[in-house]
DNA sequence: CTTGACTGCCC
DNA sequence: ATTCTGC
DNA sequence: GCAGAATGGGCAGTCAAG
């Protein structure tokens, strides 16, 4: 096999890492792009966007972080002590995997068969094939077989394309610019077409074949689904609308995308697997309705007139076995509120407001069920709404504009959603974590603690809501209060204090509290707050009952 | 046969 | 999912 | 306003090891 080198990837790669400039990041890949041929460019786009096939072939690779240290620590012949010690100074497997190379002496040096796109991306391929007993040695064979012909910066992307975390400031959103200079296409034009057929690669090589125009939205194919914005009071929706709009509640299940062809039915998921097999009597009642159409919905469980919380609904995915008892146990209803496509026509183009009229066309029964909406002026009916939506076990409500028509993939301001305020606690710091990438080596991960009598109970993890500024402070602070040094991680004296929101709680054994943050997000530290002052594992408990009271 | 680590995806 | 940052 | 980046908890399936 011959064809471009890896190296000719990993080193443009290089290159936009090292640059800030997207212009220039663009230009770089472009570039690249542009001299591949067909079965490069689309193995090139897949690797890059760690996407090896479409996700509705539901295929995995199944090789993660631990499978790539193992196959690291024995090509490097590094020490697992050393191999730690680099990983926590970068914080990124790829980075670890050349830096112990460059060290390390190759375990077969002599040996060069030089990689090339074509020879990882099919390798990788055959790697997500490999099941059932063996089939983790198998994987790693292969892998081995590619890592010992793999110079240190080859290593290095190799680990990172299988990661999914290139950290080279290029992902998506470039690649797309990159793609789009290649074919001397303005962006807009491949931005559209790639919200109505997500996958980069096929929409890449139908408009270098000059096949632009044919794409469009196709019955049993997935599409982007359209996102909303959050809001954080009706009065800052009502302002910002100033008209009528559509309200909808806002329902804690899973987006699904429902395709009806003829006896056809596939469900699609948020990030647009095909999960139809582990719905079986939602499948059963859509193929009741008539109509060809493609719709937008929430699967939720409602079981004796309540709302089953999401980590029971959950349990209805990914299962092998779906039996009787399960049906009955977790019962499904498809709440349908958008339609993109009806009795052979495109429709998402279409303004919402002739869209849920459509939607009124379709004979919905059984547990497909049309989705409550009601148009709404101003603030006091939008509050009223919600609150309702609040009371019924719902998550809040949605808030859309009836001028705009269902834009795939964009997150916009045609569509708002407005949650439940969240409650806060005051917790403890009582151990700390460093970060990965560009939080490399700084302590930015924090566990933390509420009081239980005189003890302290972990309760959760969180990452997000501090400034970077902030999380410096915290890691120069955390490293004057520790207690023990474990390397990846450090334990603390409790002193430091946060306000932490989140948006519910559940019982878990994940840590020792029993209770474990739906959500987790640091409101602020509070400096004035002694260790003395936080929450108690009652206010903990209390909330949980105040919530429970509302599901079954 | 059971357990636990790992992976990927739902929110 | 949420949140912050740089452009 | 967009794109990129870092990371939470819960779940089922898979496989290797005991």
């Amino acid at each position: 096999m011959n064809g471009r080198y890896f190296i000719e990837l990993a080193e443009i790669c290089e290159k936009i890492k090292e640059t800030t400039s997207k212009l220039e990041k663009i230009s770089k890949l472009g570039n690249f792009l542009k001299n591949l041929n067909d079965e490069e460019l689309s193995a090139t786009i897949r690797l890059l966007n760690s996407d090896i096939l479409p996700p509705w072939y539901n295929k995995e690779i199944q090789v993660g972080y631990s499978t790539l240290s193992s196959i690291i620590l024995e090509i490097s012949g590094s020490s697992k002590e050393e191999f730690f010690k680099v990983y926590v100074k970068h914080g990124d497997l790829g980075e670890t995997a050349e830096e112990l190379l460059k060290k390390g002496k190759a375990l077969n040096p002599l040996v060069q068969d030089k990689l090339t796109i074509l020879k990882v991306y099919k390798t990788l391929l055959k790697i997500s094939e490999y099941s059932g007993e063996g089939s983790y040695q198998s994987k790693k064979n292969a892998l081995l077989n590619l890592f010992v012909n793999a110079s240190p910066i080859e290593a290095k992307y190799l680990v990172k394309i299988i990661t999914g975390e290139l950290r080279i400031g290029l992902s998506e959103g470039l690649l797309e610019e990159s793609l789009a200079y290649a074919l001397g296409i303005p962006l807009t034009n491949l931005r559209e077409k790639v919200l109505i057929l997500p996958d980069l690669s096929e929409v890449a090589i139908r408009i270098k074949n000059g096949k632009y125009e044919e794409i469009d939205l196709e019955l049993l194919r997935p599409t982007s689904f359209m996102l909303a914005e959050p809001m954080s009071s009706p009065e800052e929706i009502a302002n910002y609308f100033n008209k009528e709009i559509i309200a909808e509640y806002k329902y804690d299940g899973i987006r699904a995308q429902i395709h009806k062809k003829d006896n056809k039915i596939r469900i699609f998921s948020r990030r647009l697997d095909e999960i139809s097999f582990y719905l079986p009597e939602v499948v059963e009642s859509i193929s009741s309705l008539k109509g060809v159409f493609i719709l937008d919905s929430e699967i939720i469980s409602i079981k004796n007139d309540k709302v089953l919380p999401f980590n029971i609904l959950q349990r209805r995915l990914r299962r092998k076995n779906i039996d009787k008892k399960l049906i009955e146990e977790i019962p499904l209803r498809a709440i349908v509120y958008d339609v993109l496509f009806y009795n052979g026509k495109q429709v998402y183009k279409l303004p919402l407001r002739e869209r849920k009229e459509l939607l009124k066309n379709i004979d919905f029964k059984d547990r497909i069920e049309l989705g409550f909406f009601k148009i709404v002026r101003n603030s006091a009916e939008i509050s009223k709404l919600f609150e309702e939506s609040l009371n019924k076990g719902f998550e809040g409500i949605m808030i859309k504009d009836p001028d705009s028509p269902y834009t795939p993939g964009k997150r916009g301001k045609a569509w708002i959603k407005l949650k439940k305020e969240f409650d806060t606690l005051d917790v403890v710091i009582v151990a700390a974590e460093y970060g990965h990438g560009k939080r490399a080596g700084i302590l930015s991960d924090y566990t933390f603690a509420v009081k239980d009598n005189n003890e302290l109970k972990v309760i959760g993890k969180a990452y997000s809501g501090l400034t970077d500024e902030e999380m410096e402070i915290l890691d120069r602070k955390l490293r004057d209060i520790t207690i023990e040094d474990l390397g990846y991680k450090i334990i603390v004296k409790p002193e430091i204090v946060l306000e932490v929101a989140f948006d519910s709680i559940q019982i878990s054994d994940r840590h020792d509290s029993g209770f474990a943050l739906r959500f987790p997000r640091i409101k602020r530290i509070r400096w004035d707050k002694s260790p003395h002052e936080i929450d108690t594992i009652e206010k903990v408990r209390e909330i949980y009952e105040r919530k429970k009271a509302i599901f079954a």
